[in-house]
Formats: C-alpha cells, sequence, structure tokens
DNA sequence: AGCTATTATGACATCGATGTCATGACATCG
DNA sequence: CGATGTCATGACATCGATGTCATAATAGCT
C-alpha cells in the first residue's frame, strides 16, 4: 500500500507537500498540485485515516446508538422499525460533510451502552448521536455527559441538544385540514397515557379547534389507556362506540397513528361503516405500507424520520466544528406534512371556503 | 488523555507489558496483570484505535454499504426499508466479535459507491457487507473485486460469498402446511416477473404439490407482471377473479408478498367473500405491521432478515480471519418459519393426518 | 548437573500521517 | 530601498500503540 512518502518520491517533493494537497490546509502551486495528483493517481494511493486520526486527532468518525437508553417498558415494543430513516437521514448528512457514521444497537440493554460509547471512543468519534425508537423522554447515560450529543427522536431534561418531531403541529395542521373540509364535529382516539406523543397531539387538536373557534367536545375524545402489549387493542372497539353513539354524530376520527386506524378500519367496516361517505378517518406517522395500501388510502402526518436524522447530524457537526450549540433552543422540533388521501370527504354542507 | 506509558509508569510495567494485557497475546503475571488493570482504571484509560490500527493493521472496523449496487429500476422503489433488520443483525454478530460497524447508504446512486468503497478503505475496513433491498442479481462494482466482502439478500454469478432468503423453501413450507391443512386447490398470485423471489417460491410452490402427490392446476398460477409502479396493481383484481372462476374452485390463495394479500383482502371483501370461511389467504415476507394488523391475522412466512445479516455478519469474520471462504457454497440461503395466523382455516374435509 | 522449554518482561524501532518551525522567492508598500 | 507580508516548500519531531528481538528467571527432563 502506496504511502505519501511513496507519493513524494513519485512527485519529485516532500512528504508535507503532498499532505498540503490532500489536506488543502496552505497554498500548493498549481502545477506541483498536479504532478502530486497524479502520482498518486499512479500509485494507486489510498490515505490512511489511522496515522492521521492519531496525529490529528481528527478521526472523521461520528458514532450513532440505537436502542434502549432510558428503560423502555417491554411492552412497547414495536413491530416496525422505521428509525432506519433516522439513520438514513443522518448518513446523508454525515456523508456529505466527509464525515463516517459507526453504528451499534444495544436492543434492549441499556447495561450496553457504556460498552458501546467505550468502543466509540476507542475509535475517537468526534460526536455521537443517540436515536430512540419513538418520541420519548430519557436520561443520557452519566458515560455521555460532557461529550458532544445529539438526540434523535427523543430528549433529556438537561438540556442535551435534541431533535424531535413536531407532533403539536402534526395534530395541528391534520385537524385544521379536516376543519376546513368542512367537518365540526371531530372524534380522537388518543394514543396510550405513557407517550409523550399523546400529549401534544391533542394539544394540536385542541388549538386547532380554537383557531376555528370551535369548541372542544371532551365526550369526543377517547383518553387512552395504560399499553399491556397483550391487550393492545381491547378497548378499542367501546372507545370507538362511545364515540359514534355522540349527538350530533361525528364526521370524523383522528386516530393516534396509522396501526390505530387500520384497526378502526376493521371495526367500522363490521358496523357497516363506510369510509369516507359515512365517515372520515385519518391516523398519524403516515407509514406508507399502511397509508398507501388501505382500501380506502389513508390520510396521515407525515413523520419527518429523515428530517430528523439530518437535522440532527446538522446540529452535532456544527458542535464539533467547536461553536457552542447552534440551535436556538437545546429541543428543536421539525414537523411533517399532511398527506391527504381518499380516507377523508370533503363535506358539502360546508362553504367552500379554503378547499386544498 | 491517558496513553499506554502513563499507565505502564503508574503500574511500574514496561508500555508492551500494558499492550500484553491489552491484547492477551503473552502470558502476564497474575499480580502484574492487576496492578496494570488497576492503573488503566485510575488513569481512565481508553486505548486509542488509531495508533493500533497503524501499527498492526487490524482496524477492528467493518464496512456495510446499502443501496443499489447495480442499476434499480426505480420502478421497484419499495415502501419500507425492512433491511434495517439486517443491519441489526451483522451489527450484532460484529460486535459480539469486537467489531465496530461503519455504514454508508447510496441510495440509488450506484455511482457513489467507489468513493463510498474509498472512504472505507481509508479508515482500513477490515471487510465489507453488501446489503440489498430485496432478493436480487447484482453485479460486483469492481473496486470491490478481490477483497472480502459478503453479500446480504443479493448474489451475483463471480463466485462471491453470499445469503439469501430461501424463498423456494419457505414457500414450499407454506404450501405443504396449507395441503396438510385440507387444502387441494391453491391459487398463486405471483410476484412480477423480474423478481427473483417470483420463481423460487414458485418452484415451491410446485415442489410442495409434487411431494403431496398433488398435478398443479397451471390455471391456478397468475403469472404476475413486469412492475410499472403506477400501475403495480392494476391486473390484481382480474388475475384474482380468474383464480376465483376455477371449478373446483379454490380453497385457498397464495398471495407473492403481504402487501399483496393486503389488497387481495380488500377485493375479496368487496366480492363478499370472507376470510378464512370461504377462502384462506397466505402472504409472503410476515411484514408484522401488515400480518399482525390485518383482520383476520395474515398467515405467512418470515423473511429471516436478521439471521441474513448475522449469517453474513460471520461469513465475512471467518473471511477476514483469514480461512477461504468458509461456507459450503458461495451462495448460502437461509429460510425463516411460517406463521400460521388466522387467515388459514383447517378444511374439516381433510383426514386429520399431520395437524401442527 | 546440564540442557531445553516456557514464562515474564523490557528496549527499541516503526506504522503513516500532520503540527511546528524554518527558509527562500517574490510582491507590495510607504 | 529596506521592511513587511504572502506564497511555496521542506526538515524534523511526534501522535500511541505494537512487532521484533533480546534477556532473565524458572520449570521440566534426561
Amino acid at each position: 500500500m502506496a504511502t505519501i512518502y511513496d507519493v513524494a518520491k513519485a512527485a519529485g517533493v516532500s512528504p508535507k507537500t503532498v499532505s498540503r494537497v490532500l489536506n488543502g490546509d496552505a497554498p500548493v502551486n498549481e502545477k506541483t498540485r498536479a504532478a502530486v495528483n497524479a502520482a498518486m493517481a499512479s500509485l494507486n494511493y489510498v490515505r490512511s485515516n489511522a496515522a492521521r486520526t492519531m496525529r490529528s486527532r481528527r478521526s472523521g468518525l461520528v458514532g450513532l446508538i440505537t436502542g434502549a437508553i432510558s428503560a423502555t417498558p417491554e411492552a412497547l415494543e414495536p413491530a416496525g422499525l422505521p428509525d432506519i430513516l433516522i439513520v438514513q437521514g443522518a448518513q446523508r448528512t454525515f456523508a456529505e460533510a466527509g464525515m463516517t457514521l459507526l453504528i451499534t444497537d444495544v436492543g434492549r440493554s441499556a447495561e450496553r451502552v457504556p460498552e458501546m460509547v467505550q468502543t466509540f471512543l476507542e475509535h475517537q468519534v468526534e460526536g455521537l448521536i443517540y436515536v430512540a425508537e419513538y418520541h420519548q423522554k430519557i436520561t443520557l447515560p452519566p458515560v455521555l455527559a460532557g461529550r458532544p450529543v445529539v438526540l434523535a427522536n427523543c430528549f433529556d431534561d438537561a438540556g442535551t441538544p435534541a431533535v424531535v418531531p413536531d407532533d403539536r403541529q402534526g395534530e395541528f395542521d391534520l385537524v385544521k385540514g379536516l376543519i376546513e373540509r368542512g367537518h365540526r364535529r371531530i372524534g380522537f382516539l388518543t394514543l396510550p397515557v405513557e407517550q409523550v406523543a399523546r400529549g401534544l397531539r391533542l394539544e394540536g387538536y385542541r388549538a386547532a379547534h380554537q383557531e376555528a373557534g370551535i369548541d372542544v367536545d371532551e365526550a369526543l375524545i377517547e383518553p387512552g389507556a395504560l399499553i399491556d402489549i397483550q391487550h393492545e387493542y381491547d378497548r378499542l372497539p367501546a372507545a370507538l362506540d362511545r364515540i359514534l353513539a355522540q349527538r350530533p354524530a361525528p364526521t370524523a376520527i383522528c386516530c393516534g397513528n396509522d396501526k390505530m386506524a387500520m384497526r378502526v378500519y376493521a371495526l367500522l367496516r363490521e358496523r357497516g361503516i363506510d369510509i369516507p361517505s359515512q365517515i372520515s378517518v385519518v391516523g398519524y406517522d403516515d407509514y406508507l405500507m399502511i397509508t398507501q395500501q388501505l382500501h380506502p388510502t389513508l390520510t396521515s402526518t407525515r413523520l419527518p424520520y429523515r428530517g430528523l436524522g439530518s437535522r440532527a447530524a446538522e446540529r452535532l457537526l456544527q458542535l464539533v466544528a467547536g461553536g457552542k450549540d447552534p440551535g436556538e433552543a437545546p429541543i428543536e422540533s421539525v414537523s411533517g406534512p399532511v398527506a391527504w388521501r381518499e380516507s377523508v370527504q370533503v363535506l358539502e354542507t360546508q362553504s367552500p371556503a379554503t378547499t386544498p
């Protein structure tokens, strides 16, 4: 494997000059540069990152950890792992900045975190991102304290830079859209109470009503349950029936997420209620495998996973570059667009005020 | 940051001895070892991987590339990215072996592969894994030739070690199970013709029939179409109707994958046909978000993604360890279990020969 | 006792890049 | 014109570990 000494010899310059060509950190004569580049090409030179790191302390590596940092209740095990998109978003941003991503997944074993961090430190990562599976509050393990860390899809109350989805805004946009489409009586089957997203989405729901000057009918809000994975949807039929029984009848139902919406589709069908002609349904997450495949296709707010990842990466890069935390607030939120699909009907009874 | 010299001084030994304790490559007296370990702990020593790599050439890094190596037709863009599980499986196996995973996703731009490989080489990865999004044949880019590479979820015909899902066995098990449950007339809505999995699953379907001594009725097999993403499912209703019109009527339908099965659920419902009382339906992939949420829950063969990843990692580790390719054949396949769920009915007309 | 293994340890060079400092050649300026 | 600044380049030391080789002490064997 060729080294910069070989390149230097071939180009008739000193190793240091080769280094300068590689790093562009000092002016090099045009002709010299060309000679060096030619030599590198013909020798098939590959720079050794190890040697570079050793001297300069810039490893060009960043670490990403997924899995449970705070103990996640077993019960909340998600069926899919959409956080790949977060990783993807982060990876792309890092790649553009010439950084390479080291990843490790600690699964459910929080006790493996220190060991993984240790490994990352041995590789001299310049910073770390921690990615949670769903929007939640965590406690940063002590090993990470004081290092450049950005949280993605989670946050803590120690002021660690974090990037989370804007659940409030997302639900607000969704409900506002329903109202614009003529809906006035909108049911809400909320997520389980221990989920951070539940409260935020509920806030968005209320805010959209308030903005439109509509009083929220509390009877239309079903409070969600503590999750017990075995009986995850046991209470859903009753909750749905309670909402359907309200008078005036609701014309739309917001579901806590797409998975719940998929269940609601089945329940409505059993009850002989057609979507969207008799009732409109919306989900949340915009999990394409569900929203695009359901009949009718499901309206949903997109969880901006790629955006979370790339924004977290950007913040980390700035942190690493030496600046203080670049974000205005420690916790930033990123919102996703609403994908309007067939499951929502525009009500005729309504004057076509703002029809998108 | 403490170095091995600091540790040596604190423990009253030479740096080389500290190195021996770290690597366990030569005997060290019990007491000396304890002293060194104590010194490391009190100094909060973190070994520099860069220095180690430089001297020993073992970086402890392996690279993983996802995305398009061979040009994938745009049309085949998948909605989800289940290959996160492949990455997970690989990462876990590597972590156990003390290796850290570098990842990069090249998306659809095959031309970025050389650049990414270059980056990996700069980091002196000891080996590489390439992960495809779905079972397919690829052509390894020249930069990778001659290096330790293992393919996951894809293969080439240059003899590169590869690990792929055993679609033949998976469909075989599925259809065999249907036959054991009394089904004799089994329709098959196949995947698009350009998919590798299509042919293999069809083979499995035929083999299960043959083993049971049942002649395959070709009219029950719908051939699948070239995929045009815009009209992906245009021909599905007609294909389904053709199968349903066969006499004697089919009692079960195999779908190319779970997504297609989800569509078939909707079509059958429109036609007033109940699952599973009037017809059984099975999918493939066992995409939990679909199979567990559908009503009735969908029987499907699991794509062994984690297994693919960890098996690929194992093979790579052995390759790197210096041995020749450890697998018997260059292309290994891993099969996944069938998850029997509510969508399949056991037919009464059948003697309970082998009821699992 | 004498010889060979094995254990336990250290001295020293080295991996390949980059940081620091020095130097010469010009260009610019007051 | 001398002073100052910028461009362009090189000499040399150095980052922190480990490979090689040497050495001493003990254990095992004939």
